[in-house]
DNA sequence: TATTGTTATACTCTATAACTATA
DNA sequence: TATAGTTATAGAGTATAACAATA
């Protein structure tokens, strides 16, 4: 595709972060499709290792995911061997979330995975300027709100 | 929301980058649906406004938008008003999209508001830090190969 | 009565293929 | 035959409402 006229105004910095986030999330879910899951169950995935016997309504909270959704997103990652539903004992209307061995371990090849995509997406950079941009990148992120380390997906406006 | 545990892992910068984007994006939308349109509405307008005479195959190619999809952005868009089919003389089969004066106007209103978003999203940063920040992105940009102005859109992987 | 998980349904967007009209 | 635009259709994902089991 020949480069479009040289008449381009200069995009602000909002829209390179867009062009630049969409870019990351694409190459993010080709790193991880050798494991078989999708950038859902990935977010899944980190969310039960850190909340001890997560519920589905709490995981649909927090990932901004549809609790109808999140019905299906279970089930495939269960058929998957990934992680158990168990009913509450104290509460017999909640699950009880939690990763099967195989659970962690595609938790740490994932890890190993999304570290290899975040160094070879900032290549580019020095690593001093790599330091330069997480630090302003976490400075925005705290300012608008958004949880550390959970995607928020693209839920409706 | 309660805030979740302390354990989080820092998350990279590539993985920021996509929390933002998305961010953005969405708030972005957020500050057009005044104009009634949509994101896609958007790239649209402002690549008919840079390409003359184009043909909705090379539109669809630029915003990686399915031609199939782009027939009913178009219809919903010359029923806005915005702008117009006309049959390219030389060749039948084409189109050649222009600009209402009305698309004019509201290409202008969308800069605008789109200078608005821009400089909100980034007002926690000081304007040394903002620099930074967009030569960085700017950067990464082009050695991934994005072309400038032209979102990604959400296609498939 | 309220809540968790589930099912059903509608709508949007993506993707592919087939069709038309032009060339 | 090849291409631009269009239509039809199937598959994800999003969103809402309704339902069963449990509290």
């Amino acid at each position: 595709m020949p480069p479009l006229s040289s008449e381009n105004r200069a995009p602000g910095a909002a829209f390179l972060l867009t062009q630049l986030g969409t870019h990351a999330a694409r190459r993010f879910a080709e790193h991880i499709e050798p494991l078989g899951i999708t950038p859902p169950h990935a977010g899944i995935l980190r969310l039960v290792a850190m909340i001890p016997d997560c519920s589905q309504q709490k995981l649909a909270t927090h990932l901004g995911i549809l609790p109808s959704r999140m019905v299906v997103l279970i089930d495939e990652m269960a058929q998957l061997g990934l992680l158990e539903r168990r009913r509450s004992a104290t509460d017999r209307r909640n699950y009880e979330l939690a990763l099967t061995e195989q659970g962690e371990r595609t938790l740490g090849e994932m890890r190993l995975l999304a570290a290899t995509h975040d160094a070879s997406f900032l290549a580019p950079l020095s690593s001093e300027e790599q330091e330069t941009l997480k630090r302003l990148c976490q400075k925005l992120a705290i300012h608008h709100g958004l949880t550390p380390g959970v995607h928020p997906g693209y839920k409706s406006l």
